[in-house]
RNA sequence: GAGGGCAUAGCUCAGUUGGUUUAGAGCGCUUGCUUGACAGGCAAGAGGUCCGCAGUUCAAAUCUGCGUGUCCUCACCA
C-alpha cells in the first residue's frame, strides 16, 4: 500500500485477498494432531441462487469457522450442493416446456440428460456466489448431494433400513399434487384460508329396493363432486336426532346407488348437520372410517384431479370444474337445501400451489417410533444443544408425535428407489440390479435380468441430505454401521456446530441426528444454532413476488462484503427474526472506513527517537492494554454462547470509542509533532490485535491491514494469527481511567451548554489533593488543572462527577440565574433519591434480611447522596449571593 | 383446536442466580462543530408508567397467577 485514500475501497481488496487465500489452500484442512473444528454447510439447492437467508446463514458459519481457526484449531468447513428433487425438476420441466417438450414424451433416459445438463450449467453459482461474500470453505472438499458415491450411501441407506424391517411399502392416503403428480410430505403442504362454500345436500332414504322413499337426511359437504365415490353416511352414535336413521340405506343424489348409514364417534354433533358423509377415497379421515367400518374405496378423482370413468358422471371434468357443474345439477334435482359462504382451510401445495388433492397411494416409508426416539435423546441428554433453547420444546413435541416418513416420490430427478419387481407382482431390495437379479433368482431360478423391473419411483431428497454430516466425509458409511470409519470421519465427527434456520427443524436436523445416532452411534453436532427469519424492514418474509429481496451481489458490489457481513449480524441477535434494513450495512461500511482511517493516522505518525514519552501517553497505554483484555474476555464469552451480534458490537465499541476516540486522542501529538518510539510500538500493537479480534467478521479488510502493519512473507495470513488472549489487568486502572473520562466529558458539556470552543484553554480547579489520569484529563478536556482547598469566590461553573467538585473558572460567560435554576433542579433530584434510600434503610426487615453487602451499597448511597445534596446548596447560596 | 415464544427508548434489542442499574446499547432524532485520520466524521443532548392487574419477598424489568396484544409450530371438522 502506497498512500492511503479517505475512503476505504473494498471492491479493489476483496478479490485480490480472496485470492491469495485460495492460491495458498488456507481453507484446505487434512486430519492432524491438533483438535478439529467441524461444520458442514447447510447444502442449498444446486441450482439455488444467494438470497439474503443464505448470507446470514453463511456469515455466521464462517465467523465461527474463521474464529476457530484463529485459535488454534484444524478448523473445516465443508461445501456442498443439494439436488433438490422436486425444486430441481420443476425447472427442468419448465425449461423444456418452452421448447415444447413434455417429459413424459421424452423419457426417463433422456429427461435426466436434461436434468444434468441443467445442473451442469446453472449448478453450482451459488458456491461461487459465498466466494463473494468470504466463506472461507474447504473447496476441495466440495460435495453434492446426487454425485455417484453419495448416491450410492443413499441407496445402501436404504437397503439396510428395508433388510431391518424399518421401511415398508403401504398404501396410504398421501398429499398428492395434481400439477406435480407426486406426493409431497405432510410438512411440505400449507394449509391456507380458502373461501369456499358449503352445500347442504339431501340424502334419501331408500325403500330397500333402490328408489327412494319421501324421508331424506340432509349433510352438509364442501366438496359435492366426490359424493359419487360415497361409501356411508355417518352419524354419531350419541345423536339422539338421528336414532330413527339406524339400519337404514340411502340413496346418493343424481347416480342413486344405495349407501349404508353408520355410526361413528369421529362425527360431532354440532358441526354442520350432524350428519357426515363418508368418502374414503377422497379424504384422510373419511379413509380412517372407512378402515374400521370395512367400507369399500372408490376412488373417482384420477392424477391430474379430473373425474374417471368410475364416477359415472362428469367423466373427464377437473374436479373444480366438476364442483361448479354438479352444484347445478343438484339444485336441478332437487337435493340443495342451501348453500352457504364458508371458509374452510385448504391445503396446497408448497412447490406448485396447487391444491393437495388427498389421494390412495402405493408409498414407500420409513418406520419413525426407534429413530424418533433416538433423536429425541440425543437432545434432551444435551449431547445436542439448541440455540436458542427454546427450540427443544417444538423438537419434542414432533418427536413425540412423529409419523411415518413417507419416502418416495414421483419424480426422476434424484435417487431411484432399489426395488426390483418380479413379473409376479412380488419385489426384491437390492442395491444394485446385479444383486437384485441374484436375489429374484433365488425366489424363482428362471427369472433373468431383462424380466426386473425397477420400481419408478425416486427417494426424498432429504433421505440423501439426512446423510450429510457422515456421507461427506466417508460415503461408505451411511447403511454400514459396522464399517470401520475412513480417516476423515473419524477425525471430523461429530462436527461442531450447525447454523440453520428453524424451518428446517424436523425437515433436516432430526433427521440427520437420527441418520447420525443409527449409523455412527453418536451425535452429528455439538450445537445447533437456529437463525431467525430474514424479513423485510417492517416484518414481511423477503419473497421473489413481493420484490421486497435485495440481492445480496449488488450489496457487495455497492458497500463490499466486510460491511454486509456486519450489517447482517448486526441486526441478528439469537433467535430472533431479522429484520433487514439497508442502513445496517452503510453502518458496516462506515465501520470499515473508519477502521481504514484509524490505520492512515496511526501509519502517518512520524516516529522520532529522541522525544520522551508523554505521561498522558503511558496512561493511555497502561489503560487500554486493560480494556483490551476485558473486552476480549466479553468477546470470548458471546461467542461461547452464539451470542455473535453481542461479540460484534464489544468489538465495535472497543475499536471505536475507546481506540478510536479515547485512546488515539490521548496519545496524538500535537499537529506536526513526532511520536516517540514505544508509543508508536504500543499503538501499532493494539491495532492488530484489534484486526485479529475483529477478522472473523470482517476478513478482507483485516487481512488487508495487517498485510501492510509489518513486513510479511508470502504465504502468511491473518488467517492464521492466534486470536489475542485476555491477559491479566488491574481494575482500578480501569476505574480511574473512568473517572477520568467521566471528567472530560463533563468538562466538554460546560463547554457544549455555554458555546465554548473545544481548542479554548480552560482553567480547572479540583477540590482536594489528587485526581487520577490528570495528564489525560488535561489533554482531552483541554484544560489546566489546578488542585485546590477551596474555590473562593472566582466566576465560573461547579459541577460534580460522582461526589468530587470541580470547577471551571469562566469569565463573563456565566448566567448565574440559569446556573441557579439547573442546580435546584438537581438538588431535587437528589433529595428525591435520598428519601428512597432512607426509606429502605430505615424499614427494619431490610436491614434485618438483605445481605450486608446490599446494606452496605444503600448506605453509599446516602452518603453519596448527603455529600451532594450539601455542595449543591453550598453552590445556589455562593450563586445567589454573586447574584 | 393443541402446544410454544415474545411484550423494556421512535426502531432493533441487551439486561446473566431477584439487590453496585438512580434501567443500558446500536441506529434514528435534536443542537453545535471545515478539531490537521475519518462529515461514511467530532462533541453535547433529548427520549422509558420496563404491556395491564393481582400475588410472593425486606427488595420485582427479573419469580408466580390472571388478563391483553403479538408471532410461530402442529392439527384441521365434513
Amino acid at each position: 500500500m502506497d498512500k492511503l485514500a479517505a475512503k476505504y475501497s473494498a471492491k479493489e481488496v476483496e478479490d485480490k485477498w480472496y485470492a491469495y487465500w485460495l492460491a495458498h489452500k488456507f481453507f484446505h484442512s487434512e486430519p492432524n494432531e491438533k483438535e478439529p473444528y467441524t461444520i458442514v454447510i447447510p447444502p442449498p439447492n444446486v441450482t439455488g441462487i444467494l438470497h439474503m437467508g443464505h448470507v446470514l446463514n453463511n456469515t455466521l458459519n464462517d465467523v465461527l469457522i474463521r474464529k476457530a481457526r484463529m485459535d488454534g484449531k484444524n478448523a473445516c468447513w465443508v461445501p456442498g450442493t443439494d439436488h433438490a428433487s422436486i425444486a430441481t425438476e420443476s425447472k427442468v420441466v419448465a425449461k423444456l416446456k418452452e421448447q415444447g417438450i413434455r417429459k413424459e414424451d421424452i423419457g426417463r433416459e433422456e429427461f435426466l440428460r436434461h436434468a444434468w445438463e441443467w445442473k451442469e450449467e446453472h449448478g453450482g453459482i451459488i458456491l461461487q456466489q459465498l466466494r463473494k461474500l468470504g466463506c472461507s470453505c474447504d473447496w476441495d472438499r466440495t460435495r453434492f448431494t446426487m454425485e455417484p458415491a453419495l448416491s450410492e450411501a443413499v441407496i445402501n441407506t436404504f437397503v439396510y433400513f428395508y433388510k431391518k424391517g424399518w421401511i415398508y411399502k403401504g398404501v396410504r392416503m398421501v398429499n398428492w399434487d395434481p400439477e406435480a403428480l407426486t406426493a409431497v410430505s405432510d410438512d411440505e403442504v400449507i394449509h391456507k384460508d380458502t373461501k369456499s362454500h358449503f352445500y347442504h345436500l339431501k340424502y334419501y332414504i331408500s325403500d330397500g329396493n333402490g328408489k327412494p322413499t319421501d324421508k331424506f337426511l340432509v349433510i352438509a359437504t364442501t366438496r359435492p363432486e366426490t359424493i359419487m365415490a360415497d361409501s356411508a353416511i355417518c352419524v354419531n352414535p350419541k345423536d339422539e336426532r338421528h336414532f330413527w336413521l339406524k339400519g337404514k340405506k340411502v340413496l346418493i343424489p343424481l347416480i342413486n346407488r344405495e349407501i349404508p348409514v353408520i355410526e361413528d364417534d369421529y362425527v360431532e354433533m354440532d358441526f354442520g348437520t350432524g350428519c357426515l358423509k363418508v368418502t374414503p377415497a377422497h379424504d384422510v379421515h373419511d379413509y380412517e372410517i372407512g378402515l374400521r367400518h370395512n367400507l369399500p374405496v372408490l376412488e373417482i378423482i384420477d392424477d391430474h384431479g379430473k373425474l374417471n370413468e368410475k364416477a359415472q358422471i362428469l367423466v373427464g371434468e377437473d374436479r373444480f370444474v366438476a364442483r361448479k357443474k354438479i352444484v347445478k345439477m343438484l339444485e336441478e334435482a332437487g337435493n340443495l337445501v342451501k348453500t352457504e359462504e364458508y371458509i374452510s382451510p385448504v391445503g396446497y401445495s408448497e412447490r406448485t400451489d396447487a391444491v393437495i388433492e388427498p389421494k390412495l397411494s402405493a408409498q414407500w416409508f420409513l418406520k419413525m417410533d426407534k429413530l424418533a426416539a433416538m433423536a429425541l435423546e440425543t437432545v434432551e441428554s444435551g449431547r445436542t444443544q439448541f440455540i436458542p433453547e427454546k427450540y427443544v420444546n417444538t423438537y419434542r413435541h414432533w418427536m413425540e408425535n412423529a409419523r411415518d416418513w413417507c419416502i418416495s416420490r414421483q419424480l426422476w430427478w434424484g435417487q431411484r428407489i432399489p426395488a426390483y419387481y418380479l413379473p409376479d407382482g412380488s419385489f426384491v431390495v437390492e442395491a444394485s440390479a446385479e444383486a437384485a437379479l441374484k436375489a429374484a433368482q433365488a425366489k424363482n431360478p428362471s427369472i433373468k435380468a431383462e424380466d426386473l423391473r425397477q420400481d419408478e419411483d425416486v427417494l426424498d431428497t432429504w433421505f440423501s441430505s439426512w446423510l450429510w454430516p457422515i456421507s461427506v466425509f466417508d460415503p461408505e458409511k451411511p447403511g454400514h454401521p459396522e464399517h470401520e470409519p475412513n480417516k476423515d470421519l473419524a477425525y471430523y465427527y461429530p462436527t461442531n456446530d450447525l447454523v440453520t434456520g428453524p424451518d428446517i427443524i424436523f425437515f433436516w436436523v432430526a433427521r440427520m441426528i437420527m441418520a447420525g445416532e443409527e449409523f455412527m452411534g453418536k451425535e452429528p453436532f455439538s450445537n445447533v444454532y437456529f437463525t431467525g427469519i430474514v424479513r423485510d424492514k417492517i416484518g414481511r418474509k423477503m419473497s421473489k413476488t413481493l420484490g421486497n429481496s435485495p440481492n445480496p451481489l449488488d450489496l457487495i458490489e455497492n458497500y463490499g462484503a466486510d460491511a454486509v457481513r456486519i450489517g447482517m449480524l448486526l441486526c441478528s441477535s439469537a433467535g430472533n427474526d431479522i429484520f433487514y434494513d439497508e442502513a445496517q450495512i452503510k453502518q458496516g461500511a462506515a465501520f470499515c472506513n473508519k477502521i481504514w482511517n484509524s490505520y492512515r493516522l496511526v501509519k502517518g505518525f512520524a516516529v522520532d527517537a529522541s522525544v520522551a514519552q508523554t505521561p498522558a501517553a503511558k496512561l493511555a497505554i497502561e489503560w487500554f492494554e486493560a480494556k483490551l483484555s476485558e473486552a476480549v474476555a466479553q468477546v470470548e464469552d458471546h461467542y461461547s454462547k452464539f451470542r455473535i451480534s453481542d461479540a460484534l458490537m464489544t468489538i465495535y465499541k472497543l475499536f471505536w470509542d475507546d481506540y478510536c476516540s479515547w485512546y488515539l486522542e490521548a496519545i496524538k501529538p500535537a499537529f506536526g509533532q513526532p511520536v516517540d518510539p514505544e508509543t508508536y510500538k504500543a499503538t501499532l500493537s493494539f491495532f492488530e490485535s484489534l484486526l485479529k479480534l475483529i477478522h472473523p467478521v470482517m476478513p478482507f479488510i483485516t487481512e488487508e491491514l495487517w498485510q501492510d502493519i509489518a513486513p510479511r512473507k508470502e504465504g502468511e495470513t491473518i488467517m492464521y494469527a492466534p486470536t489475542p488472549k485476555a491477559q491479566a489487568y488491574d481494575a482500578k486502572v480501569l476505574e480511574n481511567f473512568q473517572w477520568t473520562a467521566e471528567t472530560v466529558n463533563a468538562v466538554r458539556a460546560v463547554r457544549s451548554q455555554r458555546g465554548i470552543a473545544p481548542k479554548e484553554m480552560l482553567h480547572l480547579l479540583i477540590k482536594g489533593s489528587t485526581f487520577p489520569c490528570l495528564p489525560i484529563l488535561e489533554k482531552m478536556a483541554g484544560v489546566e488543572v489546578e488542585m485546590t482547598g477551596e474555590f473562593g469566590d472566582a466566576q465560573g461553573v461547579g459541577f460534580m462527577v460522582r461526589t468530587q467538585e470541580f470547577f471551571v473558572k469562566l469569565e463573563g460567560l456565566v448566567n448565574a440565574e440559569q446556573e441557579i435554576e439547573k442546580a435546584q433542579k438537581d438538588l431535587e433530584h437528589q433529595q428525591k433519591f435520598l428519601q428512597g434510600v432512607r426509606a429502605k434503610l430505615s424499614n427494619e426487615r431490610f436491614v434485618a434480611n438483605a445481605p450486608a453487602a446490599v446494606i452496605e451499597n444503600e448506605r453509599k448511597k446516602e452518603a453519596d447522596a448527603l455529600s451532594k445534596i450539601e455542595s449543591l446548596e453550598a453552590k445556589i447560596k455562593s450563586l445567589k449571593k454573586a447574584n
